[in-house]
DNA sequence: TGCTAATTTCATTTTTTTTTGAAATAAATG
DNA sequence: CATTTATTTCAAAAAAAAATGAAATTAGCA
């Protein structure tokens, strides 16, 4: 199967390759599923991070034995947080992925597209909870203002706090 | 149906405190879900975030539309998270709970119980890929050396800013 | 422009997660 | 300690999320 030198055929890879790989792969997934990403996008970055080359989308999908359906959808997820990039290659019209490792440009981008929507809606619905409460109960009752403002601190404090939290990330 | 002051004939309550109580359910079910919290979780802490009194679980249940094995499940999840906690009610064997609201509090917890462990083994995993690093790679490429070097000071950084962004939370 | 390869889309299938509901267990009461 | 009530557990059902694969679309090339 493996050559004299331990290459693989399909991939020109050697064994320490392929095993530093997949344990790239296991990490990514791991790391995308706990920021809520499905499985495929874990599997596609964690692929790319350690890819000294920049790779098509056909062959990503076939190193990853996933469909070209979930390579398609999953490099649309990784573009539009910017994870990852395309490089033109020379004499072939397939786009060639790289992954974007800038941790910290990363996070920032997950965080304006992903989390800071959802502060702003928590802003309306907020207000919605103001109006649906009665006077009678806002006059005597400082229990549920007081649990409205605390909500208000929260979301104001986080929508400060996580953007800022990326500039910290000195990597 | 309701009565002439507007209370409901079940849970005593005011047309307005139920819409409130419906904000804020469907408040904490996204912001839960965010965090990777299933629904009824979130709609528990929903309900008992605007609750002026204490609930016992067959109350939660029923004012939810939840199954017993549901909130018995949620709760439990909750409880480990100090996310509520027990109240005693003289003349009752039934639990009651309400809602822990010192945000800082459940942000810490929640980051020491669900995030930290992840980083823990993620520390293990880094190690795994120093090990597959095969020497001829290691030695004139510094590719690779760069990209796990990356991934350390990630979770290295991470394991820090974490833990501290809880305490920056001044609520 | 027509042809072909690359990519996207999306209805269907598969997998995973969550909820249910009923049985088992535990805990309080008389 | 027997009985009733509260709670947990967990197999099965339901719901939600993700992956597939084939058709539709797009884009490069001759």
């Amino acid at each position: 199967m493996a050559s004299a030198s331990n290459l693989s055929a399909e991939t020109n890879q050697t064994l320490g390759q392929r095993n530093l790989e997949l344990e790239s792969i296991d990490f990514f997934v791991r790391l995308m599923s706990m920021l809520g990403m499905p499985r495929s996008v874990g599997e596609i970055y964690g692929l790319l991070y350690f890819s000294p080359d920049s790779l098509p989308m056909d062959q990503i999908a076939s190193r990853l034995g996933i469909s070209i359906g979930s390579a398609s959808q999953g490099l649309r997820t990784l573009r539009s947080l910017k994870a990852v990039r395309t490089a033109y290659v020379a004499g072939d019209r397939r786009d060639h992925y790289f992954a974007e490792t800038e941790f910290r440009r990363l996070f920032s981008n997950f965080i304006k597209d992903e989390i800071m929507p959802h502060l702003e809606s928590a802003k309306d619905r907020i207000s919605r909870m103001e109006e649906s409460l009665p006077d009678e109960l806002a006059d005597d009752d400082e229990f549920y203002k007081t649990r409205i403002e605390k909500l208000r601190r929260l979301t104001k404090a986080s929508g400060r706090l996580l953007p800022a939290l990326a500039g910290l990330l000195k990597l």
